[in-house]
DNA sequence: GTGTTTGTTATCAA
DNA sequence: CTTGATAACAAACA
């Protein structure tokens, strides 16, 4: 479940690593991962080297030294890019997610081998993520059109995030999650954030006073920012490109711990379902 | 065998 | 046209 802190954690890891480097050969295990023919993604990629590592909301895309086209990689729920240097010493072991895991693996998709030995694995048990070549010109259609306000960015002011609550009636979870409107904020966060800002993650967004706007705006950086300090969240099956897991995990306040007292009113956290998904809330205080 | 997990999109309804 | 709610997808695991 990479939202935007997994992301931003994976990019710029990335970006330290295989900016330049040279592609030597690429493996794709898995057709459906990769939405073009095998043929076509080899001779785009082979030979090329890596020029630039962006990221948009949840989405990762790529640029290159020669070619035009940019690579847009999505890991939907369990997608994972593991990066290994050449003669990387293995022992065996557990099973998803562990830093020692042989690789490539049977949730391998697509492999990518650079000149130095070094090599990029696309891992994703359950085959939602996806890599795929656009044009400059597609790159900014999807772009435009699937994504809002990016947080984190200058382009998040109180003003703008006030706006998306104008003559809507969803609950302030669905808003948060909705990438049109904000872009990165999936279930973990989402249910954080309203945490924060002592907001039941179902209250409808045109029932929310100014004072709690105010929170929440602020509440959206703090979280986003303070996961990204601690390299992500780990549940299931996420870790950064050096396999490792992310740390925020044990700072989530009311993700995963329902049945659990509350860290900062002594209730217990309650799970309910809204809008089809799990989520996690304090009954106490969050109004 | 059943229910649960979630990011995104398609679809239908209002 | 806009907005919202829901189902569907995929696949493993408890």
């Amino acid at each position: 479940m990479p939202e935007l802190p997994e992301v931003e954690t994976i990019r710029r890891d990335l970006e330290k690593k295989i900016i330049g480097k040279k592609i030597v050969a690429v493996l794709i295990l898995q057709k459906k991962s990769v939405h073009h023919s095998a043929d076509k993604f080899k001779k785009v990629l082979i030979g090329d080297r890596i020029s630039t590592i962006n990221r948009r909301g949840k989405l990762l895309y790529l640029s290159f030294q020669k070619s035009l086209l940019f690579l847009l990689i999505h890991l939907k729920m369990t997608g994972q890019l593991i990066y290994r240097q050449r003669d990387k010493i293995v022992a065996g072991g557990h099973s998803l997610g562990c830093i020692d895991s042989e690789l490539p693996n049977k949730f391998t998709r697509m492999v990518v081998k650079f000149s130095d030995g070094s090599e990029l694995f696309f891992n994703d048990l359950r085959r939602f993520g996806y890599l795929k070549l656009v044009t400059a010109e597609e790159k900014e259609d999807i772009l435009r059109q699937s994504f809002g306000i990016e947080p984190l960015t200058a382009d998040f002011k109180y003003q703008s995030f006030v706006r998306l609550f104008l003559k809507r009636k969803t609950t302030i979870k669905a808003l948060l999650m909705n990438q049109k409107l904000i872009a990165g904020i999936g279930n973990i966060y989402a249910d954080e954030v309203c945490f924060c800002a002592a907001i039941r993650p179902n209250r409808r967004v045109d029932k929310i006073s100014k004072s709690e706007k105010k929170k929440l705006f602020g509440c959206i950086s703090k979280i986003l920012l303070l996961s990204i300090q601690h390299r992500g969240t780990t549940f299931n099956s996420y870790v950064d490109c050096d396999g490792h897991t992310g740390n925020f995990v044990h700072l989530l306040k009311v993700y995963g711990r329902d049945g659990k007292m509350c860290k900062r009113c002594g209730g217990i956290i309650k799970k309910i379902r809204v809008g089809g998904r799990g989520t996690h809330f304090c009954p106490k205080c969050q109004e």
